[in-house]
DNA sequence: TTAGGGTTAG
């Protein structure tokens, strides 16, 4: 008898047949008829047999409901193992980690042994928990039936201590495993990527590829991201090429890396071909695209993308309302940015501290101070450090040095604060004439040995990356760097730059201070690419702080002075400087 | 194949 949809509504006898149903039902999500056929399994008494009342299980589980598949688990009469296996499986599969490892718990008090089907799942509810401790349990569990051998098993548990932040584990496992394949390798890969240590990460894949793994879209998504993170475009750009041999670039968690990685390195235009490109858009690749235009300040793009997005039938979710929120506070889009805060709630997405930080800093921005302070006495969670800085950092722009104070005291309430942050609070007390508590702040900082990030900038070639820091020389063609600065210095004053030295005594950190001005990093970099890179080519500089105000004139200048297109990344957008005008109209 | 492990966007 053919399996057609007809059949759902044939009085049938045969359970194979009825199995088969259940498992296409799933397979193609027609809930609806797969409800039919439990209707018909219980009339006729199928449930009875325990291949049936497995395939329940199995049905709800896919289905995405799990309290009827554990309704299914309870109605069967005959709990095998496989049964078991069936319903931990389902909670692990259905976001219910706890109750998938009561089910385990539950399973070895009725003295059955889980097994090669039962472990990786429970491992995988630990590792969702990140639960390292019972995860251990669950790894000797492994080891004492002689299951850590498996590849599955072994696969799930380097997962787990990856997502549990216990790299050395991951590895341990890793290196124990008679069998790898692709899963552990990309599982391991992910490990390292989620620790940063991305060259240990990039290392793992080549080492993949020499032993000739069939590395697939898990692969490549993961590898690329650790590109896009460490701005490696050409590394980037050759592994696209296997992606594109092989197949993968239509898949969409690969495209997403893509669209970062041109994103992060600063070719909007690449991250744009990808995304036309990638054929099905899950939800990931339309939020790398929002906030790859975000990041470039194309707030038009975004919101049109946005529209796009909705008419495609993709549900919006927290990330894609961030972008959208800080593409608004890039572009002082007040009205958009609020429209966009209400549409989220409208949409039961609760705002997290992070959306609250950028409504502040699109408040803050604007100049709007009181309403910034208003969202945070009244905002429903409590204001952390990113929320209280949001308005630090407007404050310091719109010079309000009593409010700028207070809410560097409300970060100092919050406890010990990172690094970046303690620089802020000393200028903030030091322009309020609290010069004591500027000088706490500091010393605050010195006491936890801790040392204010290094500016640095750095700019790749070919397969190369340079890095500069302010006034430095170590570079090989350091003075024909300086050189070029200095003429490029005169052209830049004939055209009418003066340098604002009072950046020098604000907001820039001590290391870049005993330099002059002329030479903080950017400038370094930008001479680098000046002397090296033919004249079409734009010149893109990765900073890991934020760019001071004098060294964004001066950019505009330069620009103007070569004709060549300069794109600069500082800690959080980028400018592109063409003709003597920047991408972000002085708003940022 | 009645049941098991891994990815993107922040």
């Amino acid at each position: 008898m053919a399996l057609n949809s007809s059949a759902f509504f044939v009085p049938c006898h045969n359970y194979n047949q009825i199995c088969d149903l259940l498992l296409s039902s799933a397979r193609t999500r027609s809930t609806s008829k797969g409800l039919q056929l439990h209707g018909y399994i219980v009339k006729s008494g199928l449930s009875l047999i325990p291949l049936v009342a497995n395939n329940l299980i199995n049905f709800y589980s896919k289905s995405q409901l799990p309290f009827d598949s554990r309704r299914a688990f309870e109605d069967s009469p005959q709990k095998s193992a496989t049964t078991w296996s069936s319903i931990i499986s389902c909670f692990a599969q259905n976001e219910l980690p706890w109750m998938s490892l009561e089910f385990l718990r539950k399973m070895m008090a009725g003295n059955l042994r889980p097994d090669d089907h039962v472990l990786p799942s429970a491992t995988k509810s630990c590792g969702i928990l990140s639960r390292c401790d019972i995860g251990r349990s669950v790894h000797c569990l492994s080891k004492k039936t002689g299951y850590d051998a498996d590849v599955f098993v072994g696969s799930s548990l380097v997962d787990m201590y990856a997502k549990c932040g216990d790299i050395v584990n991951a590895r341990n496992v890793f290196d124990e495993m008679p069998l790898r394949n692709v899963v552990t390798w990309s599982g391991m890969m992910y490990g390292y990527a989620q620790m940063g240590e991305n060259e240990e990460a990039l290392w793992l894949f080549k080492e993949a590829l020499f032993e000739n793994l069939a590395v697939n879209d898990y692969s490549f998504s993961t590898v690329l991201c650790v590109c896009a993170n460490s701005t490696l475009l050409e590394l980037g750009r050759q592994i696209q090429g296997l992606c594109v041999k092989s197949s993968f670039d239509s898949s969409s968690f690969v495209g997403s890396s893509l669209v970062s990685l041109y994103s992060k390195c600063g070719v909007l235009e690449g991250a744009y071909k990808v995304f036309d490109e990638v054929p099905l858009k899950n939800l990931g690749i339309w939020n790398a695209m929002l906030k790859a235009c975000a990041q470039h300040s194309h707030t038009q793009e975004v919101i049109e993308l946005f529209k796009r997005m909705k008419l495609s039938g993709i549900k919006p979710n927290f990330i894609t309302f961030l972008n959208l929120l800080n593409a608004c506070s890039h572009a002082g889009l007040v009205e958009e940015g609020r429209y966009y805060f209400d549409l989220m709630k409208k949409s039961r997405i609760e705002p997290t501290d992070k959306h609250y930080a950028s409504l502040v800093d699109m408040l803050g921005r604007a100049g709007k101070l009181e309403e910034a302070l208003e969202v945070i006495t009244t905002m429903p969670i409590d204001p952390t450090e990113s929320v209280w800085g949001a308005l630090l950092t407007s404050c310091t722009i719109h010079k309000n040095t009593e409010l700028a104070a207070f809410a560097a005291d409300k970060v100092f309430e919050l406890g010990p604060v990172s690094s970046g942050m303690h620089i802020s609070l000393s200028n903030a007390y030091a322009a309020d004439g609290r010069f004591e508590d500027a000088a706490k702040a500091r010393k605050l900082l010195r006491d936890r040995g801790e040392k204010k990030e290094t500016g640095l900038s750095w700019v790749e070639e070919r397969n190369k990356v340079h890095t500069f820091a302010a006034g430095e020389r170590r570079h090989e063609r350091s003075n024909e760097i300086y050189e070029k600065l200095a003429e490029l210095g005169e052209e830049m004053e004939k055209a009418g730059y003066v340098a604002d030295t009072s950046f020098v005594l604000r907001e820039v950190d001590r290391d870049e201070k005993n330099q002059t001005i002329r030479y903080h990093s950017e400038r370094l970099a930008i001479a680098f690419g000046l002397i090296t890179f033919p004249a079409d080519r734009p010149i893109r500089v990765m900073k890991n702080l934020r760019v001071c105000g004098d060294c964004h004139n001066a950019i505009k200048f330069m620009s103007m002075c070569t004709g060549r297109v300069i794109i600069v990344r500082d800690n959080n957008r980028f400018h592109r400087f063409e003709d003597g005008k920047c991408s972000c109209n002085d708003y940022w």
